[in-house]
DNA sequence: TGCCCCCTGCAG
DNA sequence: CTGCAGGGGGCA
């Protein structure tokens, strides 16, 4: 699902596409996808996308408000060019990026030139909806992005030493620290040599730099592959394709196969409703 | 802090 | 047909 590395992809290709583009026409075909009035959005022209957490922005030249979309687990935002199937700068589309809109698009934006930006969202679980710029900014601040300097031992060591909640819990939770996912919670966990259901209030000073450096390290590395289309997942980036950091998975979906580290089996287990992948002997 | 729920598709 | 998948909001 898409987590900070899958957003970024996205965000980095429609910053190269949808900046200077003009807004026609807004076509909501699921109510409960958009907030707030789509029509306000026909004659504006985008400034730039960027993202913060899991949220993609997309910024207006001037206008007091903007466009923040949360894709949540199946969510979707994929960039068609009039021509179709060839897109920007020789990235080829998969072929049902042709086929737009499909069963599961739930609002289309048209612009001048005849491109389009879809946001499918099979289990509409996710959201696009129109905020106010001030209001906005004055509510994102104070949780770092696992991406920012901010995030440094320092935070990491305070937000952990808070809480008596399993580390990985802490680790996703969205209040604390923006962007960790279960997928690479579960890789990052592994990475450090910690386990996913030790208190987080339990960890020394050697065992946060680790996960800390760990868990920068699989982000970093989740965006250079971008991001991942693991076996019954929905992602795609805004070109249609799928991410390729699923080949490099180092725990997560790999139950019953092989520690590289110590040959002990990864394991798979529950924690807070979510699947946890571990290795049991050398996460401690 | 923990648990239910939003929703759809698909495996069993 | 039931259960599961899961980000995160809401509510005990």
């Amino acid at each position: 699902m898409p987590e900070l590395p899958e957003v970024e992809t996205i965000r980095r290709q429609l910053d190269t596409v949808l900046p200077g583009k003009e807004i026609k026409d807004v076509v909501v075909f699921k109510d409960k996808s958009f907030g707030g009035n789509s029509s306000s959005l026909v004659g504006k022209e985008i400034e730039r996308v960027r993202r913060r957490a899991k949220i993609v922005e997309i910024w207006f030249r001037g206008w007091e408000k903007l466009v923040v979309i949360h894709l949540k687990m199946t969510g979707q935002l994929v960039y068609l060019a009039d021509d179709g199937m060839r897109v920007v700068g020789g990235h080829p589309s998969a072929d049902w990026v042709a086929d737009l809109p499909n069963g599961h698009t739930r609002v289309v934006w048209d612009f001048t030139d005849g491109s389009k930006l879809f946001f499918n969202d099979m289990r509409i679980f996710g959201w696009m909806k129109i905020v106010d710029r001030e209001k906005y900014e004055k509510e994102r601040m104070g949780v770092p992005d696992v991406t920012d300097k901010e995030f440094d031992f320092k935070y990491l060591k305070l937000v952990l030493s808070k809480s008596g909640r399993a580390v990985k819990l802490v680790l996703t939770d969205q209040n604390k620290i923006g962007g960790i996912g279960n997928i690479y919670a579960n890789d990052s966990l592994y990475l450090a040599g910690v386990s996913p259901v030790r208190k987080a209030n339990s960890l020394g000073d050697r065992e946060i730099r680790e996960l800390r450096k760990a868990v920068v390290e699989v982000i970093l590395r989740g965006i250079k592959f971008g991001g991942s289309s693991a076996a019954d997942e929905k992602y795609v980036n805004a070109f249609g394709q799928k991410g390729k950091y699923q080949e490099h998975f180092l725990v997560y979906e790999k139950a019953g196969q092989v520690c590289k580290r110590d040959g002990e089996k990864i394991r798979r287990g529950r924690l807070g409703g979510r699947s946890m992948f571990y290795c049991p002997k050398c996460q401690n």
